[in-house]
DNA sequence: TCGATATAAGACTAAATATATCTTATATAT
DNA sequence: ATATATAAGATATATTTAGTCTTATATCGA
């Protein structure tokens, strides 16, 4: 009932990105950088937005990451379930098949319903309303001396 | 982004008992086989459901469980929490402080709204409802052999 | 009182998933 | 050519999930 880290860090990306406009090419370093994500890891994360058609990844040297489409036009649902597949707050509702009795189950209607809300709360939210508020989101000022102000989870 | 087996089976074994109503003891072998949850699991389940008020157990030869409160009283969000814990689709949701952002991150402010509608619909939930449609919920009808109709989901 | 039956409690195990990291290859600017 | 950047996928580790097993305890009924 948690979004993964993975889904986390490619909305922090499109994020950065979108603060930066359409068509600006970033680099994946200082995405990774000003976002506090591994950046091998933004590099599998940045592979799926792309395949997803969100943006697009140049190689080579000063290669990088741009939008592909305007940020108004990508919502935080796109995102996410580019990242962690369609969202299913239970088993049941994204694979009905997986308990015989989904087709009679009151509760099943209920999730059906939950998950069908969330996913249109997270459709409505564009990524230009996101990045539009000037104090968000994550480390606005690079010149801030090196130092990571975000609290990562540790995890090891 | 999805509920824990637990939490489905511990809906499933308030839902059985649910439809027996209020302060009638049932086994737990006799739940554990109509709601297709492995006993022992079912067992450590059970208890944090003890544990949140929502059911009693006795103990000794003809124990079982048995519900504490009238179904109507007891919503599908509290029997939920009362196994995986609060609520929260993201980390920083349930935990601001994981990440210092925060307090003036746009993003922040989706997830606790959506965590907060998804909250409210599991809570306008309650058992009475959930039981009283005659179909619902899994298996309704004992005599039917023995085999479980139920496919769970391949684990090992 | 004794034995059968039921759950309590918690240790233990196995599998799946999440969270990275590392290595080698490939693309591009200069 | 070389330096720099990402691609792609193998590998590694930690955490969580899911389930089992063992020993102890409680209760009923003969
Ligand atoms: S019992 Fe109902 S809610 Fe639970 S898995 Fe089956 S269909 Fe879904
Ligand atoms: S950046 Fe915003 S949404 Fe992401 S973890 Fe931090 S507060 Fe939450």
């Amino acid at each position: 009932m948690r979004l993964t880290r993975a889904g986390e860090y490619g909305i922090r990306c499109v994020l950065h990105l979108a603060r930066h406009g359409r068509g600006t090419l970033v680099s994946r370093k200082e995405i990774a950088a000003r976002t506090d994500v591994p950046p091998h890891f933004l590099a599998k994360i940045a592979q799926q937005l792309a395949k997803a058609g969100i943006i697009e990844i140049m190689q080579g040297a000063n290669g990088g990451y741009r939008l592909l489409t305007d940020p108004s036009e990508i919502s935080l649902l796109a995102v996410i379930e580019a990242i962690i597949g369609g969202i299913s707050l239970n088993d049941c509702v994204g694979r009905p098949e997986s308990c015989h009795n989904s087709a009679l189950c009151t509760v099943h209607r209920v999730w059906n319903k939950a998950n069908q809300q969330l996913r249109a709360t997270l459709q409505e939210t564009n990524f230009a309303t996101l990045a539009a508020e000037e104090a968000c989101c994550l480390t606005p000022f690079p010149e801030a001396g090196g130092h990571n102000p975000l609290q990562r989870k540790k995890m090891i």
